[in-house]
DNA sequence: CTTGCTTCCAAACGTATGTTTGAAACGTAT
DNA sequence: ATACGTTTCAAACATACGTTTGGAAGCAAG
């Protein structure tokens, strides 16, 4: 398995300049030289800049998947009633605590998450439905047994909208973390921010659905 | 004013491209040969890619911003209370109505403005304050006085949870589309998305905030 | 018809990108 | 020590990009 690094000092690198810049800003040539490592090792390693992109992803979201299967595993075998505190509470912690070495890295996941799905062409998007498609499933069966009132259409869409309000907001989180400091003179981390975020959330996904 | 044309024939069609495949992801040498136009045209008229980013924005952005300004006054003469419902439902309305010639074209704004936020350097973002932000502090105020309850840091932050669940959502619309087309056999347009999203911005604006 | 100004156009320029190449360096097992 | 598979490296390759250029075309006023 080569020097001890050279991979890992890739993503390490990738993934910082992906969240800070985007992927088509980012060239390979960044990432090498400012991982230490020779150009050709992107391509020898991953075998194409889009090949490191998902591995990128793929670092971010296994053990996130994983995690969160494992949670959902517990709840029905608890038995726990489901509402939409817990499954969005479940949800948060894990996005905040899967890596827990780094308080920053769940930042950096969102903003990656945001890059990826405003892709328009979307075949990161296609990528990651493929590969994490069924957990994300079963999290929304859970959620319509919190919310039975609410059509499964209707639910859908309030799902991709919460998708909207965390990815966006956390993947611009520096200049909002900027207006926030001026404006109210207050620091914001992205736990922070996802402690606001989880009453806003409820608050939308179980709102009456007009008669129409 | 030259040849009648060649300005908007580039301004039409990068609009599409852009929201289509982003902006770094759109060469000018797309833009022009589809547009039927020559590739030196851009800089001509113009400068550079980037003045002509922002030139697809403000042709988008100042009737809406104008027509915002217009609703806000009316609603200050004539003493309405301010709720949720009200202001929310101003802006909504605006928003797929301020070029009602093509339905369309809403989606492609909302794309477009998805794409400049997740820009992550931001230019375009700070460009966009710049010109915009003072009808969007206007908003703000109006929504305070609707929900007095939520503190002003609060609602802030709610404030751009809406916009992230707005502008994420229409800018995938075209993914989104294809799901909901063969998950629940229905087609749907930028304005069906909005009637689904305003209950559930008005129930996540208005939640209660936490005691913490 | 000439002049002056704007607009258009084909071609070229310089640069940056992702990728490939072939040899050197390395580590390991024979 | 030798041979072998893997990994690194400097260099080059091909391509795509935004931008610039110099002149042609168009057009209005003198």
């Amino acid at each position: 398995m080569a020097q001890p690094g050279t991979v890992d000092r890739i993503l390490d690198t990738a993934e910082v300049l992906f969240a800070q810049k985007g992927f088509a800003e980012t060239s390979l040539r960044a990432i090498t030289s400012k991982a230490g490592v020779n150009l050709a090792a992107v391509n020898y390693h991953f075998g194409s800049k889009e090949a490191l992109i998902q591995a990128v992803f793929e670092r971010f979201l296994t053990p996130f998947s994983v995690a969160l299967a494992a949670k959902l595993d517990e709840l029905e075998a608890a038995g726990t009633p489901d509402t939409p505190d817990t499954i969005l509470g479940i949800v948060s912690r894990l996005a905040l605590g899967t890596h827990p070495q780094d308080p920053q890295r769940a930042a950096i996941f969102f903003r990656l998450a945001g890059q990826a799905y405003s892709q328009p062409q979307g075949h990161l998007r296609q990528y990651l439905n493929r590969h994490y498609g069924d957990v994300f499933e079963r999290l929304q069966v859970h959620l319509q047994r919190a919310v039975p009132d609410v059509p499964p259409m209707e639910l859908f869409w309030r799902v991709q909208f919460s998708l909207g309000a965390v990815i966006f907001t956390l993947s611009g989180l520096e200049s909002l973390q900027g207006i926030s400091k001026t404006d109210f003179n207050l620091d914001l981390t992205a736990a922070d921010i996802t402690r606001r975020l989880l009453p806003f959330l409820v608050g939308g996904i179980q709102a009456d659905v007009p008669a129409q």
